[in-house]
DNA sequence: TCCTAATTTTAGGCAAGCCTAAATATTGCC
DNA sequence: GGCAATATTTAGGCTTGCCTAAAATTAGGA
């Protein structure tokens, strides 16, 4: 039906972003930074994906996806996190080398490719960095997690997602033996500067800054 | 390094198939017809890609691809059937299927995702049409393969490949319960229009055009 | 060899995506 | 409410890849 291209794809994908946790719309300046490129071009192409209906554009308001624009932003998302998957699971990659990769795969054109991944890798419900994939109809899992800022002191928790999935940000964790699935235990809080002082199962104690604190996604689990 | 759009990786491997049998230059009309575009923006294309230093052209004289222009189409190659390999033998698709999704997941780039996935494949010398997959260095496994075309009437074979590799030729193929390994006696050949009467190993006999005889690559077992 | 047909190149143009600089609209603060 | 700062759009321009039509070159047959 409508065959877009990777421009396009990618704009969708930036406006999905930026709307989907804060409803309001998208404007020119986040899309823009989202997508490390100039206003001017923004504005272009939100005219070129308004005119083919994949987006509501009105001069001076920001954005927001039409159901079209919306879907096929999701199936985006889907081909992505199924792509990751199949990086980590299959081939072995780190969590922490397989976005930029997945940002090519996401743009291969095949529906049927899409289903046989899915299957292949056993219909997977979330990416190797915790985030949920969404399902052929754009469904997708729903957990409750909170960020380990917000834990307390004697919470028991295990990681299941992160905020950022930068590159760093994944290395670091790398080092701190934190990865998806890690128990760990909250053992005191400094107000100061928010760090906190948690327990890893075998025993170890780590410090983990404000910033890190902000990023990981943890299930209570006591 | 050099980092290729992939209308430029297109055209390379457009004049690699060109030059890689007969061994002489493509010619603009040539890689024009193999790229479904007109002869003017083949010129375009050459000229650019000559600038970057991938293929030697002279006007009116055809093109050679250079030394850089070579690896980096047998490298295309490469990718394009061991994605091919992917796709059939974890994926399950049918061997007409996956020429076109191949043509997309050839152009992901990532010399990392080249050599994981073919170690997850564990190194295949063939992709699904019995075509050879060169190695990281560019170099790919020879097999003395004959047309059936070319045997007489007694001799036993087994497919091995096909010359053409359309979906419409791979479907009949499938019909006729032809695929690469099957085994196969030729009984008779009708000089009048070049077809040939062949017995299967489970007794079955068919006759094929002179048109398909060409197309079947096969190597003699006795 | 000469002339015509076929091939190839050039010229001119167009759409997609990007840019910078300038113009305009909106926001927020006094 | 008015004005300055900020956000956004417009204008003009560039490259890549494509097109058609016209010009130039090459090849092949008489
Ligand atoms: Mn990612
Ligand atoms: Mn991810
Ligand atoms: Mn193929
Ligand atoms: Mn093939």
């Amino acid at each position: 039906m409508d065959v877009l291209t990777q421009a396009e794809e990618n704009y969708l994908k930036a406006v999905f972003k930026i709307t989907e946790n804060d409803d309001k719309s998208a404007s020119t300046n986040a899309i823009a930074a989202m997508m490390s490129t100039s206003a001017a071009s923004v504005t272009d192409m939100l005219k070129r994906l308004s005119a083919k209906g994949l987006l509501h554009y009105e001069k001076h308001r920001g954005v927001i996806l039409s159901e079209r624009g919306s879907e096929l932003a999701t199936n985006l998302v889907r081909k992505h996190r199924l792509w990751e998957v199949f990086l980590v699971k299959m081939l072995h990659f780190s969590w922490d080398k397989v976005h930029d990769i997945a940002e090519q795969l996401e743009h291969v054109q095949s529906d049927e490719l899409v289903e046989r991944l899915d299957v292949y890798l056993e219909r997977p419900q979330f990416d190797p960095h915790g985030d949920p994939i969404p399902d052929a109809s754009g469904k997708m899992a729903m957990r409750k997690q909170v960020l380990l800022s917000s834990l307390d002191p004697g919470d028991q928790a295990v990681v299941v997602g992160v905020q950022e999935s930068t590159a760093t940000f994944l290395q670091y964790l790398d080092k701190m033996q934190l990865s998806l699935g890690t128990n760990l235990r909250v053992l005191e809080r400094f107000d100061y500067d928010g760090s906190m002082k948690i327990a890893l199962n075998d025993g170890t104690e780590i410090t983990l800054s404000h910033k890190v604190c902000e990023n990981l996604f943890l299930q209570k689990s006591k």
